[in-house]
DNA sequence: GTCTATAGGATGATAGAC
DNA sequence: GTCTATCATCCTATAGAC
């Protein structure tokens, strides 16, 4: 296989390791047998874990990036807000990408994911209030909205969504519409842990 | 001392580690450094490390709620609403708390971890609908705010305060006034840093 | 381009003294 | 009640073959 093929295979294995462990729970041979090569392969491609994660945080944020801005030219009779709410929920179903960010959101500390994470997360917030046109205050809304939906995520909190009415509550409350993208990836998960 | 006191000493040590470095990135001798204790003591006392995160877990969420209840029955002209976020990033002050429990939201997946942090979040919503009387609308609005609290908190969105002018209008936006808190303890923790 | 073998370092936990 | 010494394990990264 060519050697960027199997690049960007590692990368969206490590995306899914990384968003289920996070960045110190994750192991080398855990993204190399989630990827079907050896551990020193995935040590040789991108030199140390940490440049690997630096890599999977790009690379989440440029396909969120990306999405957005589609949603944004798409031309609908559907407001603006409610389609960004729409895409961001959709990213969901791309295992660990939302997560794989999250992780890096709470390690601000860290003197080299910290930098990355924070300058991330305000090209999101310039995202909206440059390019979408939200206020300062729409736009603090909307991220505190996904905000929530990345915890929920994180908490793996739609595996109680059957057994827990009030889970139901706040689950069918905070959601955007497109709760069953996130139960059918729930279910899929499940499925494969098992 | 005391057993019980030395307990909760580093129960409080404890709180601030684990948020600094989440789960998997504390180690039980950077707590003992952090409570001056020896290593194999602060096991000793707690049995394993997985055991001490739920301790401080189970207490984080008990001051949170405890302050919440406080934050009800202070019969005042402001209105609850804005009384509990107030009372919310008050909390910050008592650093690694809340950022101890985001890392718990974000380990869903872990089979120990996962069950405590849903039911710890759930908890939270409990009190939010049956205790404050907010509807599920209210609720869904109010944990999204603390969401977005606890991910600038984690992501040390505070740093760039003076030198970004988009991340203050960001935080000038995001917190129910009582920003000044957070400064102050942002500078404490860096001045402790260093 | 990809693997096997392994070095080197850290970490959680135990044993046992005082 | 608290420590020192230490074991066993795991993990990142390197060396080197094919």
């Amino acid at each position: 296989m060519r050697a960027e093929d199997r690049r960007e295979l590692i990368l969206e294995a490590a995306t899914r390791v990384f968003g289920d462990f996070g960045y110190e729970g994750t192991t080398t041979a855990g993204i190399a047998r989630a990827a079907d090569v050896s551990q020193p392969y995935v040590v040789r491609v991108f030199g140390t874990k940490e440049k690997l994660f630096l890599e999977v945080l790009q690379r989440a944020l440029a396909l969120l990036l990306s999405a957005f801005r589609a949603a944004l030219a798409d031309a609908s009779d559907i407001p603006v807000h409610r389609r960004l709410g729409i895409a961001y929920v959709e990213l969901a179903a791309n295992r660990g990408l939302l997560l794989s960010l999250m992780h890096a959101y709470v390690l601000g500390r860290d003197p080299v994911i910290g930098p990355v994470g924070r300058s991330g997360f305000m090209s999101v917030y310039r995202f909206m209030r440059d390019e979408a046109g939200f206020s300062a205050d729409e736009t603090q809304e909307f991220l505190a909205g996904g905000m929530l939906i990345n915890t929920m995520i994180g908490l793996r909190m739609t595996d109680d969504y059957d057994s827990d009415a009030q889970v139901r509550e706040l689950l069918d409350t905070a959601f955007p519409e497109k709760l069953d993208i996130l139960l059918l990836v729930a279910a899929d998960q499940r499925a494969e842990e098992s």
